[in-house]
DNA sequence: CTGAAAGCGCTAACAC
DNA sequence: GTGTTAGCGCTTTCAG
C-alpha cells in the first residue's frame, strides 16, 4: 500500500523530484543539514521519502564521508562465553553510538588475514580483544583506523589499550583462598607471553610463605580443565584449592572433581577468572574474579574518539564471592573504574 | 620501511601513477578483473601496491558493484550460549565466503529498528535468528537484500527460512524419558506462538496415555530456571522428570534442584533443548535435543543464493544423551540433515 | 593488451 | 532557503 510500484532502487533523486526539490535539501532535511529547511518544504520531502520506501544509501554515504558508522571487533571465536559476554556488551555500546559492529574471528584465520581485511573496510574503530603482534598492526597503520586493544597480554607502544589488571585479580583471589586456610593452591592456564594471573598467584602464595610448586598447563578450553582435574589429583602433595585462569578451564575442572568422587569445595576449593554469568549458576556457584566488562567497553569506546591520549586504561577486576571457596553465594559485584 | 612517508590516503590513481599504468589496469590485476593483463604489467602493479601500502577502498567497491560483501546477523543478544554458538558458526561461514559479519542485537531496540537500518547497509544478505513479523519484514521489502529466517517459530509465506524441528524434538526427549519410566514429566518454557517443544512434549505424554499436566512458563533465562526448579517442586504431584525449552533454562533448573537437596537424575531427571557446550559440562551433563547448528548455517548460506527457491528447509535435531536422564554420558552426535 | 571516461548515490561547498 | 555541481574511489564499457 505504502510501497508504490518501482523496479529500480530508489534514489534521492526521485524523492527530490517528487518533493520538487533538488537533491541538496533533501540531505539538509533528511540529516538535519548543514543548511536550514523550511518545515514545510522538510514535510514535503519526508512525506516523499515515506511514499517511495526510500532508504538512504549507506555505502554512497561512507564513501563521501570516508566513514562506515561500522567498527570492527576482532576475536578469538564468539563461542566461548567470556568473549560472547563481551561480544554481546560491545554490540550494544556501538549501537548506541549509531554504529554497527562488524565481527570478525580470528582463531582460524590468522590475525593478519582478518587485519588486512579490516585495512580495506573503512571502518570508523577497531577493538582487538586478540593476542596481536606489532607486527600485525602495522599492516593497518596507513589506514586512517583507529585501533583499542582489549586485554592484551603486554602492551603496545603508540596503541591505545584498556587491559583488566589480571595480576592483582589473581592475587585477590589466591588471598581469599589462603584466607580460608588453605595451602596447597594450585594455578590451571596457559602460558602466556604475560603470566600476569600466575604472577599474582605465586606472589600471593609468597605473601603467605606458601610454595608456589603447583602450575599445571592447559589451554582456554573445558576440555583442558576436564583433563587437569585428573593430572591435578595426581601431584605429590595435590592441592586443596585451585584457581583457573579462566571460566571455561573452571568448568571443566569441576566437572572433572566431581567425577573423582570430590566435592567442591569441601575437598577442593575452585576461583576462576572472567566472571561470565556461566559460573553464578555453576554448581556450586563458582567465586570468579569478573572482569568489568561494561567499563571496559564504556573505556574502549572513548578510546577510539580521535583525540584521546595514547595509552592504557588500567581496570581492576573484582572478586565475586560464591560457595565454591567455601564462602556463601552471593552475585557478582559491579567492577569500578580505576 | 615497506611503508613510504606519506600523509593522503593512499589510492589507487597512486598506485597507477606508480606502476605507470592506468587506473583500469589497476583493477584488472587485482581483481584478475575482466581483462586480461600481460604478467609483466601485473608484477609491476603489485610491486607499486606492495611500495605503497596500497589497500582497496571496501565502500568505494561496494558503492560502484552495488555489493557490500557483508551480510547480517540479526539476533536476540550474543550472551545467550545457543545465540554464541550460532553467531560464532555464521561469522565462521561467512569469511570462508569473503563476507564480513554485522551482527546485530534486536533485544533492547526492537526489530524494527535494525531492519530499518539493514535496508540502508546494502548488505549482501541477512539472517535473522529472532522472532520477527511478516510486517516487520516489509519494511525492508524493497531492499534488494535477501532475507533468511533461522528457527522462526512460524513460517512466514515467501520468506526463505531454515527451522529445526522443534516438535520432533521435544517428541523425542519426551520419550526417552518415559522409555526411562517417567511418568511424571514437566516441560518448562515460555509460551510462544508456536508451542512445537511443548506439543511434542504432550504428544509423546499422550502416545503413553500419561497426562500432559504439568506445563510451567518461563522465559528463557537462568534466572527463571532457577526459579522454575522451585514452582516445579511445588506442584500438585511434581514431576520426576522435566523437559526445558533451552539450556539456559535447564542450567538454572539443575542448580535450583540442587539448592533444594535434590539430585539429578535420581529424584529428578532432566533433558534441555538446543545442546550447547554448557550442556556437555553440567554436573550431570545434561542429555540435550542438540540444534545442528553447522547445517542449519550451511542451509542459510545456500538459501541465501539468489537463484533459490523460496521455502523452508527443515532440519532435525538428535537427541546427545548424557546423564542427567539417568543414561551413562556420552558426546553429542553430529545432527543429520533431513 | 591498455587507456579514457562515465558513473554508482551521496554530501557540502558555493552560488543565487 | 534552495539549487548546481564536483567529487569520494572504484569498476567497466568502449576505443584504441
Amino acid at each position: 500500500m505504502t510501497a508504490p510500484p518501482s523496479d529500480r532502487r530508489v534514489t534521492r533523486a526521485d524523492v527530490a523530484r517528487l518533493a520538487g526539490v533538488s537533491t541538496a535539501v533533501v540531505s539538509y532535511a533528511l540529516n538535519d543539514g548543514p543548511r536550514p529547511v523550511a518545515e514545510a518544504t522538510k514535510q514535503r520531502v519526508l512525506e516523499a521519502v515515506r511514499l517511495l520506501g526510500y532508504r538512504p544509501n549507506a555505502t554512497a554515504r561512507a564513501l563521501k564521508l570516508g566513514s562506515t558508522s561500522q567498527i570492527g571487533l576482532v576475536v578469538p571465536g564468539v563461542s566461548n562465553p567470556f568473549f560472547a559476554w563481551l561480544t554481546d556488551r560491545i554490540e550494544a555500546q556501538a549501537r548506541a553510538r549509531g554504529l554497527a559492529t562488524v565481527v570478525m574471528n580470528s582463531a582460524d584465520s590468522g590475525v593478519l588475514e582478518v587485519v588486512t581485511r579490516i585495512a580495506s573496510l573503512q571502518l570508523d574503530g577497531v577493538l582487538i580483544a586478540n593476542e596481536v603482534t606489532r607486527g600485525d598492526l602495522l599492516r593497518m597503520e596507513n589506514s586512517e583506523t583507529s585501533v583499542v586493544l582489549l586485554n592484551q597480554p603486554t602492551e603496545i607502544a603508540g596503541i591505545r589499550s584498556v587491559i583488566v589488571d589480571r595480576y592483582a585479580g589473581a592475587f585477590e583471589a589466591v588471598s581469599h583462598l589462603i584466607g580460608h586456610g588453605h595451602q596447597r593452591i594450585a594455578y590451571t592456564g596457559p602460558a602466556d607471553p604475560e603470566e600476569a594471573r600466575r604472577r599474582g598467584w605465586s606472589d600471593a602464595l609468597a605473601v603467605a610463605d606458601l610454595p608456589a610448586d603447583l602450575t599445571l598447563r592447559t589451554e582456554y578450553s573445558r576440555d583442558a580443565g576436564l583433563a587437569a582435574a585428573t593430572e591435578l589429583l595426581e601431584m605429590p602433595g595435590p592441592p586443596t584449592a585451585v584457581f583457573a585462569a579462566s571460566d571455561e578451564i573452571a568448568s571443566g575442572i569441576l566437572l572433572g572433581l566431581h567425577q573423582h568422587g570430590l566435592s567442591t569445595p569441601d575437598d577442593v576449593a575452585l576461583i576462576s577468572f572472567d566472571g561470565t554469568e556461566e559460573m553464578r549458576y555453576a554448581r556450586p556457584p563458582v567465586t570468579s574474579v569478573t572482569q568489568p566488562v561494561d567499563d571496559m567497553v564504556r573505556c574502549a569506546f572513548d578510546l577510539l574518539g580521535p583525540d584521546m591520549a595514547v595509552g592504557a586504561v588500567r581496570l581492576v577486576p573484582q572478586l565475586a564471592i560464591r560457595s565454591s571457596c567455601g564462602c556463601g553465594p552471593s552475585l557478582p559485584q559491579k567492577a569500578v573504574r580505576s
